[in-house]
DNA sequence: GATCATAGTCGTCTGCCTGACGATAAACAG
DNA sequence: CTGTTTATCGTCAGGCAGACGACTATGATC
């Protein structure tokens, strides 16, 4: 071995976040605003530093926890309310990413569904759920309004653009999109969901035949709702199953 | 923000690679032999510390290079004969992983066709292409002889599965079980691949049908060959197409 | 050289799934 | 009561995959 174990670089190593859910249609993450130089004032994706004894999972389950209020769903754990299905999703260690230092990412992925208030620890106005598509129109110049017509902090936007990438192939072959639901969920709204993640519309009647045929996908509740308008619809929570097969087609291939 | 930016805790980040390839039609592993504590006389996966200045994938090129001569094939860059994939796979950092310090290991995936030797810079004898049977077995205590019945150093049995795994499920619906192939191959060749990889057998007609029905998957060079036996096979290279859609199904869903 | 074993390649048939879309049902708003 | 909205059930045609028969072209063996 051609290196010596005690000289080694040192790294800071940090977590950060791509929190996603489904707002009025639309894919929303959570951005913060940056207090602090470099890029002050810019938004960022929330994150912070890995603690010396802490494991990389549970970094990020402590910093979703402090931004959003949010419990990750422990994947043999109990049922918590609100719980959030986190998983890791890709590590970014250009050496010249952070100015300040040599500085190693491990980008998680969260997936919510959609709760009243995302408030953080700080000001209100310091993080919001803010459009995916608007987030990442800033780096090509189309932002909404003027203010926030800038880039993410760092290499933000392409963490940001992988996570909902992964998100949307997620989506397909897992039953991962009941993650944006609440714990009981129609239908329609699950096609929602669907519809928001992948930008398309999908016809009801396929997708309801689709999404009831397949074994384990959805248990029936018992009970129906009206929330949305129109016919009641019976109410489903989340099967055991995990893997979708055949998968759900994204329509454009 | 709650952290003191010039306080974070010191990591070491170091890149292991799970490089991945089919020799006599079993799914093979490289593996080195550890020279020194911990872990002493054990195997392990190939890996090192990432440099003060270098990129992640950079680091990972860079050991693949090392210890099998192998060049990762750029994505956007020229026709490298020999070139290998390799891709980021995810990363580790439980507190406990290494008993010397805090390393946080990112890890990589790699595929290369069966090449003919695949020897290290050290020694012939502490580097070697095994069965990911082999290896994962000796898990659980059931390995074939006795000098290697021995678990792998670190978390590198569990890094090695999840490659594994990553592997199986990529060449389901991208073109890269090409990556296992010498630049031109047969039909039968690249069943082959599948076959070892997923451990199953497949129905030689379907598959070339599926294989050569499949726009922008293989191009035809012209040539033939006989090196299989039987009738004279076509030779094909891997074509533009990364993604196969509608995917390759694995059986026994 | 005839025969056999081995691989490769082309077809056929059947069942399942999907996309397109008609029709009905059950709520609410005016 | 009528129109609007959403949910849910059905029908039909096309495409693809699995099962499997048939034929082809080489090398090996007697």
């Amino acid at each position: 071995m051609p290196y010596d174990p005690s000289a080694f670089p040192p790294f800071a190593v940090t977590v950060d976040l791509v929190v996603l859910t489904v707002r009025r249609h639309a894919l929303c993450a959570l951005a913060v605003r940056r207090g602090e130089p470099p890029f002050q004032g810019r938004w960022a994706l929330p994150g912070g530093f890995v603690r010396a004894d802490e494991d990389l999972t549970t970094a990020a389950a402590r910093e979703l926890a402090e931004e959003t209020g949010l419990h990750a769903h422990d994947p043999a754990g109990s049922v918590v309310p609100n719980a959030a299905h986190l998983e890791q999703l890709a590590t970014y260690g250009d050496p010249k990413r952070d100015p300040r230092m040599r500085v190693v990412s491990v980008a998680h992925l969260a997936l919510a569904p959609d709760l009243p208030a995302p408030r953080a620890g700080g000001d209100a106005r310091s993080v919001r759920w803010a459009p995916v598509e608007e987030l990442l129109d800033q780096e090509t110049g189309y932002g909404r309004d003027g203010e926030q017509a800038v880039p993410l902090a760092f290499d933000h936007a392409r963490i940001l653009a992988d996570g909902v990438e992964r998100a949307r192939s997620k989506i397909e072959y897992s039953s991962l999109a009941t993650a944006f639901c609440p714990q009981e969920f129609t239908v329609g709204e699950l096609r929602r969901v669907y519809e928001a993640v992948w930008g398309v519309a999908l016809d009801p009647r396929n997708f309801h035949r689709k999404v009831t045929g397949t074994p384990g996908f959805l248990v029936p509740t018992g009970g129906t709702t009206t929330r949305q308008g129109g016919r009641p619809a019976q109410l489903f929570r989340a099967g055991g199953a995990t893997l979708l097969n055949p998968p759900m087609l994204r329509p454009e291939a």
